[in-house]
DNA sequence: GTGATTGCAAAGGTTTTGCATGGTT
DNA sequence: AACCATGCAAAACCTTTGCAATCAC
């Protein structure tokens, strides 16, 4: 995504967009479900003067409006993706490395597949899968 | 699971069985997806002598070998899991609340739609379904 | 101009570490 | 008996908070 997408992508949020803002989100995009220490060194590099409580907070607005979104890891550590199209993920068992996976048949298949087995007592939204494997590249 | 089983499950892995790392299982299973200080205080209601690094050990200890695993929310925060079988999740979109679900045919389903659509570089070993939406009860 | 964002420093909270003691096999 | 688990206190780490200065709209 590039510059003009992010800046349209927070305006549409109602979000004022900030230097910071951008940097993060550059960040994020560049680097693949970064932790957060992860956003703010590589930011430093050409920016130095990057605040690490700007980071918090501006990454809590963001998700706040769903501008990213939080990926479950096994480590425990908060990554964030900023890919704003529902999608899933491939795990790896062993290291500790996640890919996208973007697969628009499979959510169908899944959502077809709740429409005859409804849950009791819950009204499903969206679908996420984990597929945990191992890379062979 | 009962106490019995829970012994055994810690031995099956080469696993000293002490009355820390069972209070930590019961307490997991007992509160379903627990974060650590909830493990913590649910203890000690009963066995106030526990050490809050004794619970972090164990925890590491338990996730390394697989009797306990983590299941991340969108809050960042870890939570534990304590079912060995592999399983899926719901979420709760608006608060946050996580049940498991379990349903073996789905699995399968999912088993069986990437047996003809590989993924170029990656060899699936598990599945993890995470569905979100809202509890109606 | 107004209100939100940022940087800084400090506070708050969580998790890990080191070491002596005690428990399990 | 040997080795690992535990408790305690301290350290390390991560995240939030408060406030003054700055920036976006």
């Amino acid at each position: 995504m590039d510059q003009k997408a992010l800046r349209k992508r927070l305006a549409e949020k109602g979000l004022k967009v900030t230097s910071r803002r951008l940097l993060i989100l550059e960040a994020i995009t560049e680097l693949k479900h970064p932790a957060t220490d992860e956003i703010i060194s590589n930011i430093r590099k050409k920016n130095p003067d990057i605040a690490s409580a700007t980071v918090y907070k501006a990454l809590n607005v963001l998700l706040g409006k769903h501008v990213i979104s939080r990926v479950t890891t096994e480590e425990g550590v908060s990554r964030f993706d900023a890919i704003p199209e529902s999608h899933h993920h491939l795990y790896c068992s062993e290291i500790n490395r996640i890919e996208d996976y973007c697969n628009d048949e499979l959510t169908g298949m899944l959502r077809n597949y709740f429409k005859t087995r409804k849950i009791k007592g819950f009204r499903i939204e969206d679908f996420k899968l984990q597929i945990i494997g191992k890379f062979t590249d």
